[in-house]
DNA sequence: TAGATCATGTAATTTGTTACATGATTCG
DNA sequence: CGAATCATGTAACAAATTACATGATCTA
């Protein structure tokens, strides 16, 4: 069975990106160069087959800039099909132990959100986002208090990191809807 | 040209748990399943195959348990050679632009250093860490700045959650700078 | 005796990376 | 004219996941 949707975060990114103007390979591999957007490799063995990935799929469309024809350039922009793959991808729900894993990519998600979802439903899912979040928190808390006396030094260490980089997350989150919140009074 | 050694870190987690005292492959699942080194996925398709190539590597060795006859386990424990290994991969410096890649890698490290590192050499890769650390954070700021203005929402929200969790971590990493030269006083 | 847990594995696939390779254009 | 940048790609591989598959043992 051939799956037809992707699955990684890096298309979506790309679908994203090419959603509002049409960008060439090249323009998305400076965009993860300069850019906080670079949790991804700029390498050029990153972004073109994930191009290609997404024209086999129809959900870009490549047309060649004929403008310089000794040195072409292909302009991807994202199709219908495209704009609606990233709104699936952008409403998916964040919900309890996915939280652990993809840590960061609902900030990945928020990014987009804004040009492609109504605030009510921005709000809907970083509410969901927040609860996923507290409950994981409160777990890893639990973990702590049980497990800090008998660790060695370093590992106590980590773990408070990971605490207190969770903490912040959560912060962060609490915040966002509390913006969100402002923005549209009830 | 096959490599010998391992690159990811899974294989280097493993490492570090076997590095101690023996466990089967089940007693990973459960690590990865009920603690917060959960970051990875606790399906044996993950575990066994990692153990079966760190196997192969000498670096762990496996005794089956004969005990229970009818229901064997394979009790992995580190070699020499893996002990080596892991140490050589908390050795690793983290600089420049490596600290936005794999952000929490230096956590997991961390973890592990006690029992395997001087207190000298801790504090030194935490300095190391910090000063890249910081670097990053500065330079993620004044893009910010740039950048804030013309930016929509949502995509201003998630830069500041970046920027936020660059800043929780890099103080993280200040706390522990603080508490490694209070514990080892000069 | 049925369901949860213990215990180990394989197959297929996806995802992303590094390293290699090529050539055009612009700017000093 | 040489160096930096523009521009696109391929090959080989590593890393990790999901889904599938099997059977034993313990406990209510």
């Amino acid at each position: 069975m051939v799956s037809t949707k992707p699955a990684g975060v890096l298309p979506f990114l790309i679908l994203g990106l090419l959603a509002d103007e049409p960008r060439s390979g090249y323009d998305l591999r400076k965009i993860f160069r300069d850019t906080p957007m670079a949790s991804f490799s700029d390498s050029p063995g990153s972004i073109y087959p994930a191009l290609r990935a997404l024209e086999r799929r129809k959900l870009v469309q490549a047309r060649t800039d004929a403008s310089r024809p000794l040195r072409p350039r292909r302009l991807y922009r994202a199709t219908a099909a495209g704009r609606a793959a990233l709104v699936e991808w952008l409403r998916q729900p964040v919900v309890g132990h996915d939280v652990a894993r993809d840590a960061d990519a609902f900030g990945a998600r928020l990014a987009f959100m804004s040009a492609r979802l109504s605030p009510a439903e921005i709000e809907r899912l970083t509410e969901l986002h927040a609860v996923a979040l507290r409950e994981h928190v409160e777990g890893v808390r639990a973990f702590a208090r049980q497990h800090t006396a008998i660790m060695p030094f370093s590992a106590r260490m980590a773990l408070e990191g990971g605490v207190a980089l969770l903490q912040a997350r959560l912060c962060w989150v609490e915040r966002v809807l509390h913006e969100l919140k402002h923005r549209r009074p009830r």
